[in-house]
DNA sequence: ACTCATGTAGTAATCGTTTACATTTATTTG
DNA sequence: CAAATAAATGTAAACGATTACTACATGAGT
């Protein structure tokens, strides 16, 4: 049934061409030394016959340099990240390198355990989508190529940061939320442990209190990042009846945003005829299930650039600078 | 700037104890050998001293054994796929592996330099969700354990399946679709190189026909398996006008049924009153931003955890089983 | 014929582990 | 206390590749 699992080495294929292990290295690395044509054809013949595959561990451990990259996501759930992660993992398949990908779930006990087998695993490189901090977080960051993407940790500037303003993101969006809405406004924001989420609330609170409709408190609601969260949330500020009439609520990021978006479904608020309702990411599906979003669109295919772009420098030991991108609204009136 | 890339081998740490490299690995690994408190002690402060971690790369090497994975997805964009590959990955992290992630693009070309790189990374095994055929598919399920999930390679019977019976869901679906609706039913399903698109095809075509209502040739259409294939297929079949008023439209998979979705909303169509749309997959996020949508529910999760089930079972060179799962149907009426 | 340059091929060290085996040290026993 | 046994430690050989170095042809130039 099983046949014969794999086990032709670059000894199986010297013999089996009669040449020496290095002139087969030598054919299979074209760019070192030369080799006859006999030889090349030989061992040629054998790599066929024999159906070989060089190790890539033999290769990793003799040449240190090793072409795998790992990533780590702080939530499954959030399809703005997966879509980040798929446009990296693709560039990283085009030139040949590959991606470990691990999931943090916003936990600093779990995020270190990716990260310590992140770093036995010797990786190029570490993409870190929205960390958060952790011990070996500090750590790794000093052995491995470290880059941040869409969050950062507060007291780590030496590790370079892809990502957008948030804070002027932020007001901006809460500008528009002013123009085309007299009514009351409700404030879901993200945690404030996340720094992205942080800017994102004051740079809320700073737009709104500028155009003299500060939220108060009682409107004002710490979700976590989750769409389970954001139900919840919109369940504690609507009530039974649907609340005091929101004209908007506006929220930490688009999966917040949908959690909202349920419960006000559930009570049978239209959206976005009764209550308009604001997110923060743009998940590009978007366009396709939610037109009635409002939002921030980040641009996830500009991260994975940037990051790589980013990597790239600090494999060269280059001082890697933070990646600072535009971003665009995106209102549906 | 770049504080001394990490090079402390377990060499380093045997000097500054001042045992042997035996002592450390036997330290290191607690099953081999007796190792006494002083030693351990000693060999305990080194390793902290000198901040250690063993080199994965060199006990992969020596061990043979690599607990690392590797996952292909045909499609970047689909949700579902995602969420599948999000559940092994934290149930591989449990067990202390690693997961590789690559994308197919449902590209036999793509696939295959996929399957080359795996190939030679020595993985323990593969999880191919939604393969296609590619000739290195067949060379390496023979060197290494692989599972199908969601969709299989018509004639590799050897390689077990993990998915559900689509055929029958698809006739289910359809007698729902049937009971619910009089007026006219429009079909767009997904390639019929895809087995489980064909099935679900068939399976939509047996119980229309067996109900007396056969979709006619112009009301079927075959599409992508993509938001963006839906959505053309949907102004193919509608045209400018809405179309012949169909009273259903079912769709090959979630995907469809959103670029579907999207198309009627653009001329007019309101959904689920004007016209209902089918699915198939029910991707999770469904239930917070697709209520509309009637579809089948495959159990993801299941799939998960049969899988890594099947992959233990191919790792003991157990004769591995196809894992046919239950689904629900999820109609909103 | 002798030297020298050139091109090919082989030998062996190396990367960082683990582990079978040999050797040393500690403990028990008569 | 010596011998027998048990426990701890060290030595060295893998694992699969790459590559500096060496050795050997071959051919050209004098």
């Amino acid at each position: 049934m099983s046949p014969s699992r794999s086990k032709t080495s670059i000894r199986d294929v010297a013999r089996e061409a009669g040449v020496s292990i290095a002139s087969v290295s030598r054919v299979l690395n074209e760019g070192t030394g030369g080799v006859s044509a006999a030889t090349r054809t030989k061992v040629e013949k054998a790599i066929a016959d024999l159906d070989y595959s060089p190790n890539w561990i033999g290769q990793a451990l003799r040449g240190q340099a090793n072409n795998t990259f790992a990533m780590v996501i702080s939530s499954i759930q959030n399809n703005f990240y997966s879509a980040v992660a798929w446009e990296l993992e693709r560039r990283l398949n085009d030139v040949g390198a590959a991606m470990l990908l691990f999931n943090s779930n916003e936990d600093a006990a779990l995020q270190d355990r990716c990260l310590e087998e992140i770093r036995s695993r010797q990786v190029a490189g570490v993409f870190m989508l929205c960390a958060v901090d952790s011990p070996h977080l500090r750590s790794l960051s000093a052995h491995t190529p470290t880059v941040f993407i869409n969050r950062r940790i507060q007291d780590m500037p030496q590790i370079p940061f892809v990502g957008i303003d948030d804070r002027s993101a932020a007001r901006e969006l809460a500008r528009g939320v002013l123009r085309d809405h007299d009514g009351r406004i409700a404030l879901v924001h993200g945690p404030r442990r996340s720094i992205t989420s942080l800017s994102r609330l004051e740079g809320f609170r700073e737009e709104f209190a500028a155009g003299g409709r500060p939220v108060p408190a009682t409107d004002e609601i710490e979700a976590e990042l989750s769409m389970e969260s954001g139900y919840a949330c919109a369940e504690r500020l609507l009530g039974r009846a649907g609340g005091p009439g929101y004209a908007a609520i506006v929220c930490g990021n688009d999966q917040i945003a949908y959690g909202v978006y349920r419960r006000c479904r559930e009570l049978g608020l239209r959206v976005p005829e009764d209550v308009a309702v604001y997110g923060f990411d743009d998940n590009p599906l978007n366009q396709w299930l939610a037109p009635w979003l409002n939002t921030v669109r980040v641009p996830h295919i500009r991260y994975a650039e940037a990051a790589i772009d980013t990597m790239r420098q600090l494999q060269q030991d280059a001082p890697a600078q933070d990646t600072i991108l535009p971003y665009d609204l995106v209102l549906r009136r």
